[in-house]
RNA sequence: GGUUUGGUAGCUCAGCUGGUUAGAGCGCCGCCCUGUCACGGCGGAGGUCGCGGGUUCGAGUCCCGUCCAGACCGCCA
């Protein structure tokens, strides 16, 4: 070993050893008669010491040192003179007797500090030096920890992990697939997984009735700070359940990582339905940190000759508490909000409950003093209180005025990192509709799409429903929820084959084509399907949402860019004509 | 595919309605300094203002195009 100790555990209660160290040059600061070096490793930092009257030699030496060399350090642990109560080994130092550099280093491109301020750019670029600074690490460690700690509370549970494999079908449904041609298949090709999804329900024919697999899955579709090409889940599977035993038990995984990473107890997870999500936050995934639900005002808000509500399906509002004394100014700033395009609200209405108990608003023109005192009994408003309300199409209201809620939020401190409240998201509907979006494959425009997956299981009460009006059928479908982040999501699933048939028909599948893409699965379930379900945690997000941040990427140690780049390996590139000619493939670009 | 913000020294940024030799902090290099720990002091080097075109007597600044990066919508669960 090139080292006796690590730079983190020298103490007072060390003195007199003598100790060999090696890690980097953090900072040299030259005193002119004395030298300190701090030398760091995963560990910490601790102080190097160097005297003119000790040895000269060896101070020109460590004179000599630049940033981020690699050096080994053999000395005596002694008291410092001036201690530094900031560092946990600030009561010591070494008197460096040999200083070997292990290696040289170039000027990095940034400093390596805890609070160093670069572009993610040159961070993404240069990742192995960003990595040395004391925040990234912390967050690898902490996505260990997470990870550690899943895996004992799913063994405890009889959960086996088990590898999926890598190179699999494309199918059509759900994100974009990466493909992968196959050399000794020519013109064919591979798929990277979305998700071990059918696999894991393999493995329930199979009769492994509990499994897990923290694992890389794949998606082709354009990113965000909490996107990447390549993400981890949690993924999990069970048999002879029902939905409440898969709430039960991965609430309980929840609760543990709180309690074993944080030191949080967490108290019982509460549900909600979709259409309560819908309704009350406007949000499939809302923030639950704070209150402030959505009032619907249609009703009272219409018949008083105000044009703009009078021609609106919805008049909805929240009441943001403690908030009346917004200037006119961050009123306007508010209406800017709503109406960029992204939002696409086209005016936002306010009244104000004053201190004194009036009640002002911005269409007082059309709204008297009772009417305005029926809108404060719908809130539930104080004095003090702003109520803000949108009106026009429901669906498109409800959107904008769930990030008009998650802004008031935001701007009331009401969402706090360190704060954890969580939800899950229950009765999902099984189908949605596809437009013909430009952006979307032609082939899938025009007819419904399973909302989750085509293997999730339709409510049984909703099963009459399938034929007369699907978009009304309810699933047995569930996402777990914290502070407005969608960190987990699953089903019960279909394992009966004229049900499954019976979606696939729905979807628009002949039965051609569903025996194409899934017979492997249909006929596994002809020898014995168990019911089962399971789920999947974005390892990712609920990495970040324990570590308080809101980019993944800081728990990913090499992450992609925006456009799917890794700017440190410079990929995806372009391959060698030798290569395409090998595996049949003409590019059209040019 | 769309909306939007940005690109000026190694890094982070300033640079007004177009006007002399493009600045600051940090970093880097040199000299001084024996208890620093964001050490301090003095001095110095370092720029194709993303790229291409245009307007103008004159462009970092205005216009058009393009590339790159960030955030968001669509998309994705």
């Amino acid at each position: 070993m090139l080292r006796t100790h690590t730079c983190g555990e020298l103490t007072i209660n060390d003195i007199n050893k003598t100790v060999t160290l090696s890690g980097w040059a953090q900072i040299s600061r030259n005193l002119g008669g004395m030298t300190f070096i701090d030398l760091r490793d995963r560990y910490g930092i601790t102080q190097l010491a160097f005297n003119l009257d000790w040895d000269k030699n060896l101070c020109d030496q460590a004179r000599a040192v630049g940033r981020e060399f690699v050096l080994q350090a053999t000395g005596e642990v002694i008291e410092r003179q001036s201690k530094n109560k900031n560092n946990p080994t600030g009561d010591i130092e070494i008197k460096v007797t040999i200083l070997t550099v292990l290696n040289e280093s170039i000027t990095p491109p940034f400093v390596i500090e805890d609070n160093t301020d670069v572009s993610d750019e040159i961070k993404l670029k240069y990742r192995y030096l960003d990595l040395r600074r004391n925040t990234v690490r912390k967050n690898l460690e902490l996505r260990h920890r997470m990870a550690i700690e899943t895996r004992n509370y799913l063994d405890k549970l009889n959960f086996l992990e088990v590898e999926t494999p890598v190179l699999i079908k494309s199918t059509p449904e759900g994100a974009r697939d990466f493909v992968v041609p196959s050399r000794m298949n020519q013109g064919q090709f591979y798929a990277l997984p979305q998700s071990p999804q059918t696999f894991k329900q393999l493995l329930m024919v199979a009769g492994f009735d509990r499994y897990y697999q923290i694992v890389k899955c794949f998606r082709d579709e354009d990113l965000r700070a909490d996107r990447q090409p390549e993400f981890t889940q949690i993924d999990c599977e069970m048999s002879f359940v029902e939905q409440k035993d898969i709430l039960e038990t991965f609430e309980g995984l929840v609760r543990h990582l709180f309690k074993a990473v944080k030191n949080i107890d967490m108290p019982h997870v509460p549900h909600m339905t979709y259409a309560d999500a819908m309704n009350f936050y406007g949000n499939d995934k809302p923030d639950t940190r704070f209150d402030m639900k959505f009032v619907a005002i249609t009703d009272i808000a219409k018949g008083k000759g105000f044009p703009v509500f009078d021609g609106a399906e919805s008049v909805i509002g929240i009441c943001a508490k403690g908030a009346a004394e917004y200037t006119r100014k961050q009123l306007d700033e508010l209406t800017d909000f709503v109406k960029r395009p992204q939002i696409g609200a086209t005016g936002l209405i306010y009244a104000r409950h004053n201190s004194d108990g009036t009640i002002k608003s911005s269409v007082d023109k059309f709204y008297n003093e009772d009417d305005l005192k029926q809108w404060s009994k719908a809130f539930n408003s104080e004095p003090g209180d702003l109520i803000l309300i949108l009106a026009g199409a429901t669906e498109k209201t409800q959107k904008a005025l769930s990030e008009l809620r998650l802004e008031m939020g935001s701007r009331l401190g009401l969402r706090d990192k360190d704060t954890f409240s969580a939800l899950w998201v229950v009765d999902f509907p099984l189908l949605e509709w596809n437009d013909g979006d430009p952006n979307l494959l032609a082939s899938l425009a025009g007819r419904w799409h399973a909302k989750h997956h085509p293997f999730t299981s339709p409510k049984p009460e909703d099963m009459a429903l399938l034929k007369t009006d699907p978009g009304a059928v309810r699933a047995n479908a569930y996402d777990l929820v914290i502070n407005g982040v969608e960190v987990g999501g699953g089903s019960i699933r279909i394992h009966d084959k004229s049900i499954q048939a019976q979606m696939f028909d729905l979807l628009g599948f002949t039965n051609d084509e569903a025996q194409k893409q899934f017979g492997f699965l249909m006929n596994a379930f002809e020898f014995g399907a168990p019911p089962h379900g399971g789920l999947a945690f974005g390892f990712d997000r609920l990495c970040s949402l324990f570590g308080g941040s809101d980019s993944i990427r800081d728990f990913i140690a090499f992450p992609k860019n925006n456009s799917g780049r890794d700017m440190m390996i410079d990929s995806p590139s372009e391959i060698s004509e030798e290569q395409l000619k090998e595996l049949s493939i003409l590019s059209t670009v040019k």
